[in-house]
DNA sequence: GTCTATAGGGGGATAGAC
DNA sequence: GTCTATCCCCCTATAGAC
């Protein structure tokens, strides 16, 4: 069924180096690691890299722009699609800690080093990827509170900034592989952001 | 009614320095801002920090210690009132926001750079705010649920997680002195926070 | 309190051998 | 695809003059 000479999981070496270096990237900050921490972790020598990318800065590159094209393509199936406004915004909330189980290290460096790659004007994507991801909450919001399923009286902007932030800032703390899954996860969280932790309203 | 000779805000050119410093390290990341960096922005030559502090990891050092002896200083406060458990957990709250207001930066370093710094032997102190903090928040939690006024169907530390989280990553986007002040943030957050974002339960 | 000058090490990246 | 060897720049920190 596969097109993959390989059976094993990394398709290529430069796929291999790349999981590598967003590891590192992730833990230890993209400008605190080395090329040569990179090629430490591969088990090979710094100068070697440089067979296979440009730059530090093309494999993170190269990182980011995969990991994003997958994630917001979910998202655009999600806007779509004829669920209700209530469906969409769990579905993407559910996507969101999905994406964090399968990918935490791209998450981890898009919500650490967005800020300062996008001041390159080769990162300029990551500041158009920034205003479609607030274009995809805003507009899931807004569904909400026209068809009656959210409060009428929320600060949008506030409460978009408050579910981005908290579904991000999980991959921190979320391991994979652990106790907690990230679809049990996703509904703590919505039912917390739905109905609030107060026993009466 | 002061007894500093001075009555500019920075008290020293000491703490002068350090808020330079702090600025960076929030801004830049403490490992990628130079000691060059610092003294750019201080309008001297690097060597000349050296005057003042023993070294980078000096700076930073005092800077976290100064911020985190307030800041756990209101949390004890809170803890020994005799409000009741929504309002404690309210206020902590609200001290949390007005934190991020009055040092941002402080914030952002705790923030991002916990995880490194607390890995060496002088940064132990980090993980024992953690640890601190975690015991601030899950006891206004138990205490909630077991008045009545917060749900007992509660994950106490998941939602634990996703306070601490919506708390602090606030300071990401947060500008003190903009449109939004610090408590109307607070009450929002709080709004959601008790009670959701859905129309009816 | 700041400057000059510098030590000693690590950074990204390159050229060419194997 | 990796290694050897290296360039040039920037890093933290120090010693002593002013």
């Amino acid at each position: 069924m596969s097109a993959q000479p390989e059976p094993e999981q990394p398709a290529s070496r430069r796929e291999e180096l790349l999981s590598i270096a967003a590891g590192l990237f992730a833990d230890q900050g993209f400008r605190s690691t080395t090329v040569r921490d990179i090629a430490d972790a591969a088990g090979i020598l710094s100068g070697s890299l440089y067979h296979h990318f440009d730059s530090k800065e093309s494999m993170v590159d190269e990182i980011l722009r995969t990991f994003q094209d997958e994630l917001f393509g979910q998202y655009d199936a999600i806007l779509r699609s004829d669920d209700d406004a209530r469906a969409k915004l769990e579905q993407a909330v559910e996507v969101s800690f999905a994406a964090i189980d399968q990918h935490p290290h791209e998450v981890a460096i898009f919500q650490h080093e967005a800020a300062y790659l996008g001041g390159f004007e080769r990162f300029a994507y990551l500041a158009e990827r920034n205003a479609q991801s607030r274009s995809v909450w805003i507009t899931l919001l807004e569904e909400g509170v026209e068809s009656g399923a959210l409060r009428a009286d929320l600060d949008i902007e506030l409460t978009y900034r408050f579910i981005r932030d908290t579904v991000w800032v999980a991959v921190g703390w979320y391991r994979p592989g652990g106790k907690l899954t990230h679809d049990v996860i996703a509904r703590q969280y919505l039912t917390i952001l739905l109905d609030g932790i107060a026993k009466e309203r």
